[in-house]
DNA sequence: TTGTAGGCGTTATCAT
DNA sequence: ATGATAACGCCTACAA
């Protein structure tokens, strides 16, 4: 038997006599063979494999999306590579020309802003892949996800409803992150629309830590706000821990605010009112989006997915100001 | 000029002439060139990369640790490709399949229990890998983790120190887990030792909501327990959750352990006692012993990393038994 | 249905 | 230091 009929075999059991079939499975067997995917995939110019570039595995919120994305890719025969560059824009422009480079079949981003090389490789390779997570500053195709100015407007809408005047903002670096320079400007907006004031706004790393930190900066200015609003859930979940250390009763003495709902929001102390991605939608439509791009589907027009405000225990009216 | 020289100036710019090796930049930089990496792995026989496969992404206790890791293994030019079987052992050994078919230089897999086929496909690739997390268990080689049984008897030790007689647990699915398992067994044996006892032992799914509805179950059996042991923190966090919903005091009418101390377990409140995970270490050593492997050094004898007991809030001495 | 042969893009060997 | 040439493992015509 030649090597052609055992790649057939392979391949393609159907094409084969049962007989050859039969014996070059007990031949796999035998000997433990594994295809060897880069001879494939060199021959046959495809990896089935697709790719995906994170801002950090560390935010629960990504990897609740890799989750969701991963079961509809999975149930096509595609398995998921994860990469994380650390909300590093050079890194993640080197990530895209590695996976391109391996030949991944689609690639999947976070958001819309990168290095105009990311642009210029995906192009040049004609690689399938989404911007996922935001339809901000998007182009017009391939652009999947929320309005960040939107939903956060209609945060700040609320907390300005509850009677709130002056609110300050813990943020993440802006620079080459168009959803927290959008969550900044829709608040902006939305303050200047009713007339209140922005009183601070702190750039933070986008963790616990950079939420303890921006909390503690924050209440050194005695800046006057009543509400602070966090860019992250993880930013706000410092901040609550930082503010009960520091005897700042939350939500008497003042409100405080989070960005994208993941799990443990309902579980902090108070728990934690925040606008809601809809991550698993988001994750779903990302895969079946990505699939038919790798069928040779044509670009599809960007589509805005929609978030809700989810009100628990750390908003309330303004009563004293706080210390 | 040759192809055999562009390919040298590229890989070793250090052995081709200035002219050459500027002619080639250029080239590349004109013609947008990205090189093939299965062609580089076909002729080299080796990728330059390493792949993780992970019980599941969704737990952050296995994000920090990819984080940890990614970390070192960029360090020395080494992508990290994750790859998450949610806790389904067939899928695991595709993946390890999958992954040994790309050439990776270096495979590092979750706990010591595997498919027998995965031990096989690692030893006839001869691939450089590690099991991380645990020693239970362990092979003599290559293992590099914590003991969860000692860690889980001196939590054990420490709940029976403050009055407890009477324990339950709730615990992930203990087969094809050894960490689930020796986190069981480690119960049990202290609880043995000290002649109290071990109520009701609750096999849930190793998430939040496997602990609400662990913590369910467990209240409608009234089994006159006064702590509840989680196997994660995750379950825990359901757990203390439910136990708000359903009035029963914590500490004050039960106990609540959790195990890996993940960062929010702090932000919980009660705040959790748990078992500190040494998650950067784990990292960081698993990464240098990989690298190490990879350079051709010797498989090395299996190695401990020892835990911490972390006191919070939600334990204290059983006053009144719970409803 | 099966075998044969050429080539995918790269590196490695060996002369030059 | 460079150029030619033979692999690397697999797929895919195409011929038998």
């Amino acid at each position: 038997m030649s090597l052609g009929s055992a790649s057939k075999a392979i391949n393609a059991p159907a094409a084969v006599r049962e007989k050859t079939r039969v014996a070059v499975e007990a031949a796999v067997r035998k000997l433990g063979y594994i295809p060897d995917a880069s001879g494939r995939a060199l021959a046959s110019r495809q990896s089935r494999t697709v790719g995906i570039i994170l801002p950090t595995i560390s935010n629960v919120v990504y990897s609740a999306f890799v989750h969701a994305l991963h079961k509809v890719l999975a149930g096509h025969g595609y398995p998921l590579f994860v990469l994380a560059h650390e909300y590093d824009a050079d890194l993640e422009a080197a990530y895209v020309r590695e996976l391109i480079g391996r030949g991944v079949d689609g690639l999947v981003l976070i958001g819309t802003d990168h290095r105009a090389q990311v642009h210029d490789l995906l192009a040049a390779s004609a690689t399938p892949h989404i911007f996922a997570w935001s339809i901000d500053e998007a182009p017009a195709f391939n652009a999947l996800g929320i309005s960040n100015h939107r939903a956060m407007e209609a945060l700040a809408d609320y907390l300005i409803s509850l009677g709130h005047r002056r609110l300050s903002m813990i943020t993440g670096a802006v620079i080459g992150n168009e959803r927290a320079r959008a969550r900044v400007k829709g608040l902006e907006d939305a303050v200047a629309r009713h007339g209140a004031s922005l009183a601070t706004v702190l750039e933070m790393p986008l963790t616990i830590e950079g939420g303890r930190v921006g909390f503690a900066e924050w209440l050194a200015r005695k800046d006057g706000a009543t509400a602070l609003v966090c860019a992250t859930d993880l930013q706000a979940a410092g901040a609550l821990d930082q503010a009960r250390l520091a005897g700042v009763r939350v939500p008497q003495d003042l409100s405080v605010t989070g960005f994208d709902d993941i799990e443990f929001a309902a579980l902090l102390s108070p728990p934690l009112t925040t606008i809601r991605m809809p991550i698993d939608q988001l994750g779903h439509d990302v895969g079946a989006a990505l699939v038919a791009l790798m069928q040779g589907g044509a670009p599809f027009a960007s589509r805005e997915l929609h978030t809700g405000l989810v009100v628990r225990a750390s908003t309330a009216g303004p009563v004293s100001s706080p210390k």
